[in-house]
DNA sequence: GCGACAG
DNA sequence: ATCTTGTCGC
């Protein structure tokens, strides 16, 4: 499946950016998956919309998309389309796995669509901790080959991980996730996501 | 054998 | 991811 991501620059101007975000209930057994929209380059908040699911898939490192695709793919069926955002930003890696091919290279292959990981912790690969300002970034290397980079999307801040999903090369992810988060940590879509989620899942 | 390990 | 008090810093 590694085989099938697709890194090539990005096909028409971006417009619309797509966050997602998954919320669990270990009680209930039950999770919540949340697709925000933004107007992008503005990054005015559009809409959010959720899903609700059962959880089917235990939570270990390296087959993430297993527990989480089942839940994020129906924000999708429902759509047309057309209604996609031009990029989505995915909670995990995308080439930052062991096998190359984290959460957001599963959901993008399987979508054929634009996605970006951005991941807040560090899973595998070898990096050097970017300079402090805002925008610094530096390689996450394996067997030779840069698979991501650590960014640092605000003054010194802990610099959070971006590598590509699908149809988008490593710089336009990085450039794209960067102007994502203009006031915090992580990306705006991201935050409004797991804002979504939570909400959905306290009201149970 | 030992350490690392997205959410 | 989720739980959960106090604490540090702007």
């Amino acid at each position: 499946m590694a085989n099938k991501v697709i890194e090539t620059t990005l096909e028409k101007p971006v417009r619309t950016l797509g966050g997602l975000d998954v919320a669990y209930d270990e009680e209930s057994d039950e999770l919540v998956a949340a697709l925000s929209r933004f107007d992008y380059p503005s990054m005015q908040h559009v809409a959010s919309h959720t899903s609700r699911g059962k959880t089917a898939f235990p939570y270990i490192p390296g087959l993430f998309s297993f527990r989480e695709l089942p839940a994020v793919l129906p924000l999708f069926a429902e759509q047309d389309r057309a209604l996609w955002p031009d990029v989505i930003i995915c909670d995990g890696h995308g080439r930052i796995h062991p096998r190359r091919f984290g959460l957001a290279c599963h959901l993008g292959v399987l979508l054929d669509w634009p996605v970006t990981g951005c991941a807040k912790n560090h899973l595998c690969g070898d990096w050097e901790v970017p300079a402090e300002p805002r925008g610094s970034w530096s390689p996450v290397v394996m067997d030779g080959e840069t698979i991501g980079a650590a960014l640092r999307t605000q003054d010194g801040v802990n610099p959070i991980f971006v590598s590509v999903g699908n149809r988008v090369t490593l710089e336009e992810a990085i450039e794209v996730v960067l102007k994502a988060s203009p006031n915090y940590r992580l990306p705006e879509t991201t935050r409004a996501a797991d804002a979504a989620v939570r909400a959905a899942l306290a009201k149970t």
